[in-house]
DNA sequence: CTCCTATTCCATAGTTCTATAGAATGAGAG
DNA sequence: CTCTCATTCTATAGAACTATGGAATAGGAG
């Protein structure tokens, strides 16, 4: 019995540090970032450094680091190095820690409240209930993310318009019918953005609850390209 | 807009801080071993440094790190202090964290190959067959976790019979029907451990697939309380 | 071929994490 | 009250992690 336990213990040793490279991979929050990031689509070391405000050479590291621990891979195109999650289960598992976060982390709520000041009051669209207003065709959805992470994956139906551009082509969005925005999720502030520059052009508009991950995380349809200019 | 984004920076940084108190709280493979063990129920800290191996100095420490990530909650009871999972959602947490280790790192695999060899081909029983099969009655189902354990939380129906005791109780179990063991999951020695004791005896047993934490993921129902003695 | 650029490698200093031993705390027993 | 025991706190040495700057690498442009 203790030869048993002896030899168990070198076996359990072995297998809780192996899911411990996931956890220490999880274990910096710029790495976090660079994961959340990577949940929108392939991106450059470069662009990640500068989304993350950090180094170049830092942000390889720390990618490296992701890489060791096989949640994302690396493609080579020319000069540049493409990163990209290793599995769709890793966009998973970003969630789920990011909700248990949020869940479990009243200082998660504090952060949020002092910037994203009242969010629920904005009345965001349940993703059901847009999936079927969608269908009516009552509705006309915004992707107010970057035109690359729309043709990554969006919302069938949703039109491209990064927020930069939403100003100018507001001339071509209906009066009539009510418009919901969505972006990177629920932290992401490209959607809160588009919605006050909406509603001070006097539109109807909302926005989806969370983003477009949590929307393929819920098994609802993707669609990919470009899709026709509006 | 660029002052736009260095408050922004600053709000990133405070929430992705926040989601890496988690992902530092699993960077460790003993607090990862802390909380499989706490997924079972309820433990004092003398019990889980026993368990894990470990002084009670440094169980007590990383405990502490696990408390301050709210993702334990403690209880006192005269002198010794019990911890458990804050949530259930904890050890869900748990499971996507060991399930994607499973998926994404080969050497989990090797690992596991290297002692439970050929343990996939004990041709587990799935859930849904064993939920099938259970309610026609033809299948005895076997607890051999400790019975603390099984009075935490158990399969409706389950036979409580430690693997300490399951020898000097053989001759009730009946010989015509098939017996499925479980223990605390995929990696816990138990089950296979009473297997090899009943295929040795001449019975016809098999493994259910993963143990009581995954059981209770998958939404299927939990018994509690000591059962009556069999 | 040489230059240019993106990325990774390397060295380093500052910080944080880990394990252990001894002291302190706090509840129960006598 | 004193003694005992489980647990936590404190201190510490060694290990691992992080950010940063400069060197090395490798592919593309001219």
């Amino acid at each position: 019995m203790s030869q048993e336990q002896t030899t168990g213990r070198a076996v359990k040793d072995g297998l809780y540090e192996q899911f411990a490279r996931i956890g220490k991979a999880v274990a910096n929050p710029k790495r976090i970032e660079l994961l959340d990031l990577l949940c929108q689509g392939e991106r450059s070391v470069e662009v990640l450094a500068r989304a993350a405000a950090m180094g170049v050479t830092n942000t390889s590291a720390h990618l490296k680091v992701l890489r060791e621990a096989r949640l994302v891979e690396t493609r080579k195109e020319g000069t540049r190095v493409f990163y990209r999650l290793a599995d769709e289960t890793v966009c998973n598992f970003f969630l789920t820690l990011r909700d248990l976060a949020t869940d479990r982390l009243a200082e998660v709520d504090q952060v949020v409240r002092d910037y994203f000041e009242a969010r629920d009051e904005l009345d965001p669209v349940g993703r059901a209930e847009l999936l079927a207003r969608a269908d009516d065709g009552d509705v006309i959805v915004l992707d107010v993310r970057p035109s690359e992470e729309y043709a990554a994956g969006h919302i069938p139906g949703a039109i491209s318009m990064p927020l930069g551009e939403l100003e100018r082509r507001l001339s071509s969005l209906p009066r009539d019918a009510e418009i919901v925005a969505y972006c990177r999720g629920p932290y992401c502030v490209l959607a809160p953005q588009a919605l006050k520059l909406l509603h001070r052009h006097g539109f109807r508009a909302r926005r989806l609850e969370d983003g477009l991950p949590e929307w393929r995380q819920a098994g609802l349809p993707v669609a990919v390209g470009e899709g026709r200019r509006q």
